[in-house]
DNA sequence: CGTTCAAGTGTCTTTGAGCCACTTATAATA
DNA sequence: TATTATAAGTGGCTCAAAGACACTTGAACG
């Protein structure tokens, strides 16, 4: 009775950032069976005698591959079956999170175990993972991806300060495609989610930019239309 | 070791429909502690023996209550924390679905225990009930609320055919709101998500309404914006 | 045959996206 | 000091779709 309904239950946290032009997530190298050597997601088990719900689950697991404490943070989908896993039937609650690029080097962070940002490239990460991560990390993008052409998560990808070209090419490398830099300073200047930071950027010859930051990095805002991509003729 | 990852897995489903001009959400009593008694969303346990993946463990406790096969059923959130049921750590995955009212009793379908539609009046049911569900019920309809706005979700909860009257009712019940009959025919008729039905139903002596239905029962519609509600001046 | 009433249409205003040319500010260079 | 290159930022157009609401249409009934 008790082993019908008792199920092994996990948190996978698909977390992103975006260096070298280039939207990246984190994984690390499973080193027990199954997929033993496999790369995968760094989630793991919910433990009930210290996880007080699965939001804080996610947050512990955050924190122990990034030792970033607070980043963005959003639920997307669960999946569960009894295939997805060799062992069984089994439930994982599936997260994004979006983080700055962390300057700490994340091997230091995390003893023994290998852990890397790989590259996310049309849809899929470029090396095969364990279980069904892959399909995990689609399910995250397409998220982040519809979620980003309606509200100002995207920002939450960047260290501050920051200036417009930073925001657009953000949200470039999000969706895969060119975006008008004036709909977004519409959207940012009119909806107050940013706001001037001390001082301009100067990069080379060129009339330096406005620097800005968020004000409020644990919330996102809603913009009152979706972004609608180039016009077809 | 096995003690602190297996937890206790249910699917909740929020079943809704709509009658009497107000959205209803099937409860059942519940017949052991806790909170025997006490009313309660139709949902249950995943059982591994015979349930393939969560969706059709889902499937089944819609298919025991309301005998009802194939409505539209969406996946919501999944909650689970040490705190929402007395006997320990447990995970919800919350779904919810939209049937026109069933003709048939529901007493009839589910043997023994009582099952009923209760209103739902301004985002909660009009009665307490068991665990957390009176916040899940808010989670189904908050999602749903949102997903109106841009899909054409609303009318799987009308029986067919239908007519356009019927379509701005469903969303007016929904949104608590007057809709704009103009936006929806644009958005309806433009979208070709329905098709023209035999037949026009006439209502004492006025013209009659052309009669439509769906193209496909099992899919939805996203349109390219969001209904904005009424302008302010 | 005219009245009644919901069904359905015409059409104006408003909002915000896409598009793209134009002006502005800085630093390197002549 | 003037010129020029380059990115920062603005102005202003077109377009699609929403809101608002008056208008026309058509069947039923006296």
């Amino acid at each position: 009775m008790e082993e019908r309904h008792a199920i092994q239950t996990s948190v996978d946290p698909v977390i992103f950032t975006v260096f070298d032009g280039q939207l990246h997530t984190l994984v690390v190298k499973r080193t027990i069976e199954p997929y033993k050597g496999c790369w995968s997601l760094p989630g793991g088990l919910v433990d009930t005698e210290q996880d007080l719900d699965l939001h804080s689950a996610a947050l512990r697991k955050l924190k122990e591959k990034t030792n970033v404490a607070a980043p963005y943070l959003e639920q997307v989908e669960t999946v569960g079956s009894a295939s997805r896993d060799p062992r069984g039937w089994s439930v994982t609650v599936v997260y994004y999170a979006l983080m700055p690029r962390p300057e700490i080097a994340l091997a230091a962070t995390h003893g023994a175990s290998e852990v890397r940002w790989e590259p996310v490239t049309d849809g899929t990460a470029a090396i095969p993972l364990a279980f069904d991560h892959e399909k995990l990390v689609r399910l995250a993008l397409e998220r982040l991806r519809a979620k980003v052409g309606y509200t100002s998560v995207a920002v939450h990808l960047l260290p501050e300060p920051f200036t417009f070209l930073d925001i657009q090419h953000i949200h470039e490398v999000i969706l895969g495609r060119k975006v008008e830099k004036k709909s977004l300073m519409r959207r940012y200047l009119g909806s107050g989610v940013i706001e001037e930071a001390q001082g301009a950027r100067k990069e080379g010859r060129m009339r330096p930019a406005q620097l800005y930051r968020l004000k409020d990095r644990r919330t996102i805002h809603y913009f009152t239309r979706t972004m609608e991509g180039p016009r077809e003729e």
